[in-house]
DNA sequence: CGACAACTTGTTCGCGCTAACATAGCATTA
DNA sequence: TAATGCTATGTTAGCGCGAACAAGTTGTCG
């Protein structure tokens, strides 16, 4: 009854619960261990005493002789944007529900040394698993060359690597967003895209391009801006400049955040003079005026994804699965056709 | 040279190690845990023998026998917020450079049992330290009553539980927003709080009213909102309709955003007729139209600050230590001085 | 009834490391 | 010179657990 161990320093260990319940340690371990070769009557005893000393399993002693520390290494860049944290949010969640302990290494500058130097420590603190969320190109080599000896699930990045991954159909999000333009009758599609060296943000551009070559156009304006709202609206003066240009697709919300009001201060109006689209369906982006149309990432659903592919590869040791989950276009209020046809 | 142990499966220990060195592995031990009787030239070997092994020290076997696992387990409702996300992320790495591991645990729904069930992971993984990002009421009687035996420091939440903590001076940022209104000549002023239920939430209230009292000045209408865009929007509409109100200062960020169009849609001009005021700085809301004013919050320095007082705790066994972060208002475009006088 | 299998439980060992103690070597001092 | 202290190193034990093996118990079948 009530908490034991009161007065006393020291945790009960597997040994207080077998004398508690009169048996030897080793079947202590076995009903922990869910072995099937313990008698009911035993094995009541025994939950009996570990409830009552309140018995709570020593994770260092059970990972040095199992070897396993029942811990997933999560390593993420950009932990503190909208869409990784929501994936983060999932990865973490789902690893703890399959019983993982979920260690995490947020990187704020991206570099080969910085990878590996957090991936070192995964393997000092012997994770089960890995889940890598580092959506830049350097991600790659830097995998490929490190052969860590633990099963690793890639998340944005997937295949490439020759290591599992799950990933978002960025090529096809951006091909929806520009054919939905191109239905609305646009001719001369711009895009503002995110820094080369992401992944990401070559895939959209690369969407973007299939979109437009599908329907016999040719590129409109390209602008390398930088994920952020200050240079989506840098973008914008630039492309508000070219008359031709009637409609933007801007590779993340907060850059057609950016875009917004460019165009609002240069005069052009959005939808009528100009349509704008985003990517990745932020909360806010039903409230930017207007709405805004985007396409909305599985971020929950990716996250999930993720764990379940790390848990098989733990599981029966399986490889190089690849999961792709497909993005959904949102139509609001910043895409229409031309006011003047 | 080169990365050793190339064929064989078993990854060196100490004793391989010492053996390698010719010396004893409890010297290895003592080179490793910069114990000052070694010689410099029985060091210089052990160093060598390390690197030429690529050893690397096992951590169950150090957190069995040390009973610290190096380890500091974070839990946080809200993960995927700007504002919690971008504290994490300085606790995270703060933490790492200190040498810690950092296990996470972010919750979906806060309530005492999730709460409880987290922290429960955490004293299973015998962690060495807690920090707590809950921002609701519910975290400080919860924490009282667990009485955990390792350093706690409670972010967002100082004082009132009797642990740690480091929190922004929320209430002191909303006397600055409500002050700077009141400095533009506005005499009705309109808050719209995030839910009861949240610390932050009601020092925000608390620093509304203070500064309208201290002016001599009444409340202005409360509205309850969500955090969310949606929520501000909704409320910005009950607001317009009563045209004594001349500025309103949202609880966050996103609820501006909902402000901002709803009084857009109302034909209320911000900042000619109506001010807005924000909560947070989220990096997009320089790029609101107009600009928001709004409050910034030091996550990154409160991130840092939070560390430092749990290592100091680990260090020292000091307790109950307080720090508090200043705020500070910045000013934009949706503040103003009316129109009309 | 005896031989054998299947199930249940106990005993021993070692995972890799640090703490505590033991020991050897050397310098210092009365 | 012997006693004393200090430094550098080695030896041993044990942290708490699970794997491997040993042993006891029950049931089954010829």
């Amino acid at each position: 009854m009530a908490a034991a161990s009161e007065g006393q320093h020291r945790a009960p260990v597997m040994e207080d619960v077998a004398r508690v319940a009169g048996v030897s340690h080793q079947t202590v371990s076995r009903v922990l261990n869910h072995n099937p070769n313990v008698s009911d009557r035993t094995r009541e005893k025994v939950e009996r005493a570990i409830a009552e000393l309140g018995y709570r399993r020593n994770t260092a002693a059970r990972s040095l002789v199992t070897r396993r520390s029942q811990t997933i290494g999560v390593l993420a860049s950009e932990m503190s944007e909208y869409g990784p944290s929501s994936t983060l949010l999932a990865v973490q969640e789902a690893a703890r529900e399959a019983g993982y302990f979920v260690s995490i290494a947020g990187i704020r500058d991206v570099s080969a040394r910085t990878i590996q130097e957090a991936l070192r420590r995964f393997t000092d603190q012997s994770v089960d698993g890995i889940v890598v969320q580092v959506p830049h190109d350097v991600i790659f080599e830097t995998l490929r060359e490190l052969s860590l000896d633990v099963p690793v699930v890639v998340i944005g990045a997937a295949g490439a690597t020759g290591l599992s991954g799950v990933r978002v159909d960025q090529e096809s999000g951006a091909r929806q967003v520009v054919a939905h333009l191109i239905g609305l009758g646009h001719r001369t599609i711009g895009h503002v895209s995110g820094p080369r060296d992401w992944i990401d943000a070559k895939a959209r551009i690369e969407g973007w391009r299939g979109a437009l070559a599908d329907a016999g156009l040719s590129d409109g304006p390209l602008v390398e801006g930088d994920w952020s709202a200050g240079g989506g609206y840098r973008a914008g003066l630039e492309l508000a400049a070219n008359t031709d240009v009637t409609a933007v697709f801007a590779a993340n919300d907060q850059m057609a955040l950016g875009l917004l009001r460019a165009f609002a201060e240069s005069g052009r109006r959005v939808p009528a003079d100009i349509s704008v689209a985003g990517f990745d369906d932020v909360p806010e982006s039903g409230y930017y005026q207007p709405p805004l149309t985007t396409v909305r990432q599985g971020f929950e659903a990716l996250g999930r994804r993720c764990i379940e592919v790390l848990l098989a590869e733990l599981a029966e040791g399986s490889r190089g699965a690849t999961v792709v989950v497909r993005p959904e276009l949102v139509v609001r209020g910043t895409t229409a056709g031309l006011a003047g046809g």
